[in-house]
DNA sequence: AGTATCCCCTGAGCGC
DNA sequence: TGCGCTCAGGGGATAC
């Protein structure tokens, strides 16, 4: 489940059913869960085995669960789910899933931790942890840049940034390293609330209007974290399975032809990076260039 | 160096 | 029924 706030919604229910538990045995059952772990699946699960989760953190769609042991320093499982990663909690002896690609079990006996994947672009890797501009982090995700969850996201440094690239607004919105955790939904949830086109130059953009699209990125993906995060379909669900209700509440994405709830203007779709981009035709004008 | 395109996958839904 | 096409909450690797 794809962005900032459903991300979360796992974290939240990871740090609650994993953390303080140790890891008995891990079973790799699809080679590429872990391909981005590049000593390959004897040394994942040979590092995993025996270590107590200490804690589930998360920065943008990334998260992970640092890992202490009594003699070595503390490690991170790194975990992304990509389009369609799960991660479930899970009785012992529930019958696998059908895309079940890793399974976690803990020295206590209790409820297993499965990593589900259909399309397989999520994955797993065990990492060290850095410290970067005073955040402690798996070295692999040291570029992803601070989230507006994250207390000390700075939303200055953010604008800043934005406003130095020279391309489209959503682009910039999606670019991981400058914010992280905005999605294609809330890249145009927050375009709509702010008024602006997606193919808006990012060169040029007012300091204001710039400031005003992060801050309704940040709304949107706080409110939709209050949802429980967005889900279509089965694919994206908490560590219980269950999914949650933001659907409802989008204003544009995937609502095309649907009238606008500002103006009625039917909402309009856009190809954009082999998937589409929703905005208002009225509402959102582009800018003539 | 910074930006843009191409892929990695599986499955659902649609028109023919 | 089945085929072929489009589409899907992402991002790394490569090409410009």
């Amino acid at each position: 489940m794809p962005e900032l706030p459903e991300v979360e919604v796992v974290r939240a229910g990871l740090d609650g059913h994993v953390t303080g538990r140790t890891i008995a045995a891990v079973a790799v059952l699809h080679p590429r869960a872990i391909r981005r772990h590049l000593l390959g699946p004897a040394d994942f699960t040979g590092r995993l085995a025996g270590r107590t989760i200490a804690a589930a953190q998360r920065r943008g769609k990334y998260l992970w669960l640092e890992l202490s042991d009594e003699t070595n320093p503390d490690i991170a499982l790194l975990a992304h789910l990509g389009m369609s990663g799960q991660l479930l909690v899970q009785p012992v002896g529930a019958p696998d899933e059908k895309h079940l690609r890793v399974r976690f079990d803990f020295t206590d006996g209790g409820p297993e931790l499965r990593f589900v994947d259909q399309r397989t672009f999520g994955g797993f890797l065990v990492d060290d942890l850095v410290t970067v501009d005073g955040a402690r982090l798996p070295s692999a995700i040291a570029h992803i840049g601070r989230d507006p969850m994250d207390p000390d996201f700075s939303v200055r440094a953010a604008v800043a940034a934005l406003r130095r690239k020279k391309t489209e607004l959503k682009r910039a919105l999606l670019d991981q390293t400058l914010v992280s955790g905005i999605g294609n939904i809330y890249a145009d949830e927050a375009l709509w609330r702010s008024k602006l086109h997606w193919t808006r130059p990012t060169e040029g953009i007012s300091l204001a209007k710039a400031t005003e699209v992060l801050a309704a990125a940040t709304d949107v993906m706080r409110e939709a974290l209050g949802q429980g995060g967005t889900s279509f379909d089965a694919l994206y669900v908490n560590v219980n399975g269950q999914s949650g209700y933001f659907d409802r509440s989008l204003a544009v994405y995937g609502q095309e032809g649907l009238p606008c709830g500002r103006c009625g203007t039917a909402i309009r779709r856009e190809p954009f990076m082999n998937r589409s981009s929703y905005f208002c035709p009225r509402c959102q004008r582009r800018s003539r260039s």
